[in-house]
DNA sequence: CGGACCGGGCGTGTATACACAATTAGCGCG
DNA sequence: CGCGCTAATTGTGTATACACGCCCGGTCCG
């Protein structure tokens, strides 16, 4: 594996899991030690990391870890709310044939089968995000829109606009099997809507799929157990009273 | 001024220039001896153009600059109408003060006064195209949206996609003048709509004046005269039978 | 005469060395 | 004893040198 790519992803998983802590200032040679990389290509991860928004560069030069505040995760779950709405209802519009609908229709049924069992331990809620995820591509590939593609991929790289970012941390809350039933009941009619052609439909619904993530956003900042399962939690600014 | 900075400004311009060609390949040690730059900040600033989506990376390493066709673009126009459509919204729903709006409206009467002229030569169309892209800048910062502000932002790095991209084409229409009437009295209805709080109709109004780009980008397409206007016009393919 | 193997040049990826700026600590002077 | 200045250390930015892989061309052998 190529050095930088090594650097990259091993920075990435630091800063999600917290290694790194919010705020923190990146000393390339102190990194670069740690990484057993050179700053060359620790340098070109960091350019990378910073064109994904995880970090920021110092006016004064160098990096350092970004912290996010409750206004930011609202404002980047919206965008992508919004942007789904906008695959969606390009999915419609496309008018896509039974057989390009194939996939959403296994995937849909591979979500009802998770959702159906009376029970849902860890596992399942981990299918339900593998699947979801699946979902949420099959539509953006339906719409068939390459910059609307790279728009979409850009937000869910921050890990806490993802679909299925608040799905484990929703899975310790009591209800949580209820809300998996609305989602997926939005998950059908959004089917529904992109079969019959109904782009507004799809779009107003995909959008409001995407406020269950803000929701469960907003239990999750009140709720220390609950954040621990959101990757990149570590990053959220004065969530709590204390960690 | 930073050797990497400088790299990345002069590659930019010459990509956007036609200096390299749409699919050129890149290769760095001509191109470190063309930039007078050695080959580290050029290659941090290949990385960063790559986060821009104005070259991208060759599967057997290097780079190319990337050549667009006609649906992209007008997907990147789309996308672009639907960010600011959310920001127009938000804006509209943020309730802004009289105070707030000023900046909006001091835009809106400079624009005004452009558009209201007899005849408008190609500094007029320069002026307009300064304070539209102030005026959808404050709109944007009305909406007060960070994740949102960078989504645009990235979306708008692509030449094309800008607010004002096809301004200066569109100068070459015979019914140049009257384009820009229309595109005002939008601005009109959006500012009108905003200070009153109409969310809907605001991000409506900010889709549809996004349509106006796309319109003229299908005309511009078939124009050789009005594509030489468009800044990055030689990165989009096969636009017209011959160049 | 053709195919395969070997060598050289070229290009990317990486490491390292150097230049310059900033900050800090220590020392000297007031 | 305190303030200021200088010197050293540290970190970023840049240049260059090296390593490895790839492709191409030439040559030698079958």
């Amino acid at each position: 594996m190529k050095q930088s790519l090594k650097a990259l992803l091993t920075l990435r998983e630091w800063i999600l899991s917290g290694t790194l802590t919010a705020d923190e200032r990146l000393w390339e040679p102190a990194l670069a030690k740690r990484l057993e990389v050179s700053r060359t290509p620790l340098r070109e991860a960091l350019v990378r990391l910073e064109g994904e928004g995880l970090i920021i560069a110092a006016p004064e030069g160098g990096y350092q870890v970004r912290a996010f505040d409750r206004a930011y995760l609202q404002g980047a779950i919206e965008v992508r709310g919004t942007l789904e709405g906008l695959a969606a209802r390009r999915a419609a519009e496309a008018r896509p044939s039974a057989a390009a609908l194939k996939p959403l229709h296994v995937t849909l049924d591979a979500l009802d089968r998770v959702v159906a069992q009376h029970a849902l331990d860890s596992d399942d809620f981990d299918a339900y995000m593998t699947f979801n995820e699946r979902f949420h591509d099959a539509i953006l590939r339906l719409a068939g829109s390459q910059p609307l593609e790279e728009a979409l991929a850009r937000i869910v790289s921050l890990p806490f606009a993802s679909p299925s970012a608040f799905v484990m941390a929703q899975s310790l809350l009591p209800r949580s099997h209820e809300i998996l039933f609305i989602a997926q009941d939005q998950h059908r009619c959004l089917v529904e809507a992109i079969a019959a052609g109904q782009g507004a439909r799809a779009e107003q619904i995909a959008r409001e799929h995407a406020q269950i993530a803000r929701r469960n956003l907003d239990v999750a900042l009140g709720d220390h157990a609950m954040l621990e399962r959101v990757s990149g939690a570590p990053l959220i600014r004065a969530c709590l009273g204390a960690v």
